[in-house]
DNA sequence: GCATAATCGATATAGTATTATCGATTATGC
DNA sequence: GCATAATCGATAATACTATATCGATTATGC
C-alpha cells in the first residue's frame, strides 16, 4: 500500500498550482523527457523557480536529481495523489439549467476525480430525461438518494433564491462538501465544507485590472 | 467629480471579499438599517471582525461612526466603485457550447459590470442564431468586430485545444483582459491580463478537504 | 577521470495577509 | 447629564507565502 503522504507542507496556494503542473506534465512526451527540472516548469508556467521546486518536493514521492530534475511519471503520480484524483468521489448536481448542464457534460471532471452520478431539478419537464448519461430526478428524491448511495459531494447550480434550501436538503442527505455556484454565503454546520465558485469575484479582478490600466494609460498621456 | 480613490490598501484577497459584502449589503433594508457595523458583517459572512473593518475602511468614502457603523448606501457606492461596476465593460464570448451559453444567459453579470455583447463559435449551425439576445457570429468576424466596437474583455469557453488560437485572435482584436475557462496556460503579451477560472483547482480543494476529513474520522475511530 | 554547469535541498529573508490589542469616540438608556 | 457598552481606527503581533542565497550533488562533455 502506498503510505499516506503527509500533506502538511502544502499550502492552499500550492494546491492551486498543482493542476497547472499536472496539465503541463501530461503534455510532455514521457519517452523523450523522462525527467523535468523545476526550472523548466517554472519557466513554462511563469512561476518562481524556487516556488516550483518546493511544490514539487512536497508532492513528489522521490526527490529530484541534481542536474536532471524530477521523474515525470513519479511527479504525475504524486500530484494526482495529492489532488485526490485516484479516489474518484461521487457527486450529485442540483439545478439542471445551462450552467448545470455545462458541468454535467464536462468530461474533464471524471479524470479529476469527480463523478457526477445524478442531477436534480424542480422543473417537472426535465425529470427522467437524460443529460449526457445522467438522469434528472425530482427534488423529493434527493435526500434519499444521497443517503442510499453515500454521496458526499453536492454541486449547487440553482438560482440564488433557492440555494440555501437546496443546501439544507443536501446536508440532510449526508453531503460533506458543497461546490456552490450561486452567489450566496451558505449557512452550514461546521463539518460541511463549502467551496464557493465566485464568478463575481473573478469579474471584479478583471475589471479592477482594466481600471488600473486605463488610469495608468491616461497618466502617461497627460504627462508626456 | 468623485475623486479617484486610492486603491493601494486593497489586497487581492480583500478584492475577492468585496462582492460578498456587496451582496449582503444589497440584501439589507436601507430604511430600517441605515448603518451597519463591521462586527455585524463579519458575523454574517463568518469573517474576522478586524479584517472586515479594514476592508470597509479601505472602500468606504466616509469613515465609520463608533457605536453605529458604516453608512450602508455609502458602502455600496464605495464597493461598486472599487469593483468597477459603474463602468460597465463590454465583452465578447468565444465558444457557445453549454458553458458559454450558461454564461451568456447569466443575468448577474450585467449588474456586476460585464456586458457580453456578442458570441462567436466555429460551428456554422449556430451562426446568426440568438442566445438570450446575443447573436452568435462566425469566427472570422471576431477581430474586426472587437476592433470596431472597442471591446476590451474576451471570455474563452472553447475546448482546450483551441484556446490558444482563440486567445491570439482576441489579442489581435485589441482585447486587454481575458477570462479563460479552458484549462491552459495562455501565452499573452505583457499588457494583456489573463484571469483563469480554474475549476480543477476548486475540485482539488474539495477533494483535499474530504480526504483530510476521512483521515481525521478514521483516526478518531481507531483511537477511541 | 575531471572541470563545468545545471540542478537540487535547505535555510534565510522579504513580502502579504490575517488576527489581536488598545485607546478614542459616540449612541443608548437610566 | 453620565455611566456603559459597542464600535471605530491604528498599531502590533502572528501566520502564511514567495523569493533569494548557498553549499551539495551529479549529468555532460572534453
Amino acid at each position: 500500500m502506498t503510505e499516506q503522504k503527509e500533506n502538511k507542507t502544502l499550502s492552499v496556494q500550492a494546491l492551486r498550482r498543482l493542476p497547472d503542473y499536472l496539465h503541463y506534465l501530461k503534455g510532455q512526451n514521457p519517452k523523450k523527457d523522462q525527467y523535468i527540472s523545476a526550472s523548466t516548469l517554472a519557466n513554462a508556467l511563469r512561476l518562481n523557480e524556487v516556488q516550483v521546486r518546493k511544490d514539487l518536493a512536497a508532492v513528489s514521492p522521490t526527490s529530484g536529481k541534481p542536474r536532471a530534475g524530477f521523474e515525470v511519471t513519479q511527479l504525475i503520480q504524486g500530484i494526482e495523489d495529492h489532488l485526490g484524483y485516484h479516489s474518484v468521489d461521487e457527486a450529485v448536481l442540483v439545478g439542471a439549467g445551462k450552467l448545470g448542464q455545462a458541468l454535467l457534460s464536462y468530461e474533464g471532471f471524471r479524470n479529476a476525480g469527480l463523478n457526477i452520478v445524478a442531477a436534480f431539478d424542480s422543473n417537472p419537464e426535465m425529470h427522467h430525461t437524460s443529460l449526457d448519461g445522467k438522469y434528472v430526478f425530482p427534488m423529493d428524491k434527493l435526500v434519499n438518494l444521497c443517503q442510499r448511495m453515500k454521496i458526499h459531494i453536492g454541486v449547487i447550480t440553482v438560482p440564488t433564491t433557492h440555494a440555501q434550501e437546496v443546501c439544507d436538503l443536501l446536508i440532510e442527505g449526508g453531503i460533506l462538501a458543497i461546490w456552490n455556484f450561486a452567489p450566496v454565503n451558505l449557512k452550514v454546520p461546521s463539518h460541511v465544507y463549502v467551496r464557493n465558485e465566485n464568478m463575481a469575484a473573478s469579474l471584479a479582478m478583471i475589471s479592477q485590472h482594466l481600471k488600473q490600466q486605463y488610469q495608468k494609460d491616461s497618466m502617461e498621456v497627460s504627462s508626456s
